[in-house]
DNA sequence: AGCGACATGTAAGCGGTTACATGATTCT
DNA sequence: AGAATCATGTAACCGCTTACATGTCGCT
């Protein structure tokens, strides 16, 4: 249960709100993962029923009351037993390579324009990470000090980058293999 | 729903029965696909409702009849619509990298035997591709005597190494930067 | 006047895993 | 004697997405 993982691992660095919560993963985690606040408010409210977590209610008016979350002695353990603990590699599945691998049934164009899409998007994303991305992980890292966890965030980027280069290499030889073929 | 389309994938190379096409799957597309029996069994179920497949029984005794599964026209035009059609991108998702994310909780030692199993992982999942997977699917070329197909196919296993590769070398400075790190 | 930010949720459905159920035949 | 292969499924549960529901404040 990932989800709950990430969730404590940015209330131990300050208590807040399920929205905040949302825009920290915005903020900080887009590149490898998100998530709706419709996960988010009722796995808080679970994260509340198993003591990892105790809630503060500010009362506002016009809107809904802030529900403000703090970390509890057992979501500290359990935050760090989770990281301690090995993940079990979880299976590949990349449906795109689903229509990849029956590509003999379109025509050489047809498949093209797929591969074509596809990188454009990818070269999007790259400039994403290089961008607004590696930006606004760099204005965290001067805003809150945190040189040390700075370096592993760094390097979740760096792994982000690794991939879409990985994957543009990959569509731009797929390409020139398929325009090669004679039909 | 890929499954689907998938299942419609092979048998448009021959009728099977699921348990055919899950050692299909098996064959040759485990390095990005993983499909578990009890899945199968009922989207075949579906798809013959749908059309998209007709069941001939082979009453068998002493185990369960086989249940052999053709193609139809309908079916054939389900896999051409869906080929034809982009998916649209889905999120990345990378539990690990939560792990990385917050690895600043943990202590050095800690991360980097995390890191490096995770190396010893991939350098595994890079033999098995360089190895069996590379020869099945020169089997299969070889045995079904389908070039064109089996460029794609060539395809879908190019992008396996590619993201193998980008992951172990990751994987590498990775350790390289968190072992300068001094505590 | 309309949109985005703020702030909380519920309900239905979907695709998947894991565990359970059965049972003969062939290989080691 | 025990494991793998053949061959089919059902049931419970899980994490996630999408759609629905409500309503104010401030900016353009």
């Amino acid at each position: 249960m990932s989800l709950k993982h990430a969730l404590l691992g940015f209330l131990n660095y300050a208590p807040m709100t399920g929205y905040e919560l949302k825009q920290h993963f915005d903020g900080s985690i887009r590149h490898f993962w998100n998530s709706s606040l419709s996960r988010i408010y009722p796995m808080l409210g679970e994260m509340e029923n198993e003591g990892l977590v105790t809630m503060e209610m500010q009362v506002q008016d016009g809107r809904p009351n802030r529900k403000v979350y703090h970390m509890t002695q057992a979501g500290r353990e359990e935050l760090q037993g989770w990281l301690r603990t090995p993940l079990d590699q979880q299976p590949v599945r990349e449906p795109f390579l689903i229509k990849v691998f029956f590509g003999a049934n379109l025509t050489k164009e047809e498949i093209l324009a797929e591969l074509r899409q596809k990188l454009a998007f990818h070269r999007g994303l790259l400039a994403d990470y290089r961008g607004p991305v590696r930006e606004g992980m760099k204005e965290n890292i001067e805003a809150t000090g945190l040189k040390r966890d700075g370096l592993f965030w760094r390097l979740t980027l760096d792994a982000g980058l690794k991939h879409v280069t990985a994957s543009i290499e990959w569509l731009e030889e797929s390409i020139r293999k398929i325009e090669e073929l004679d039909e």
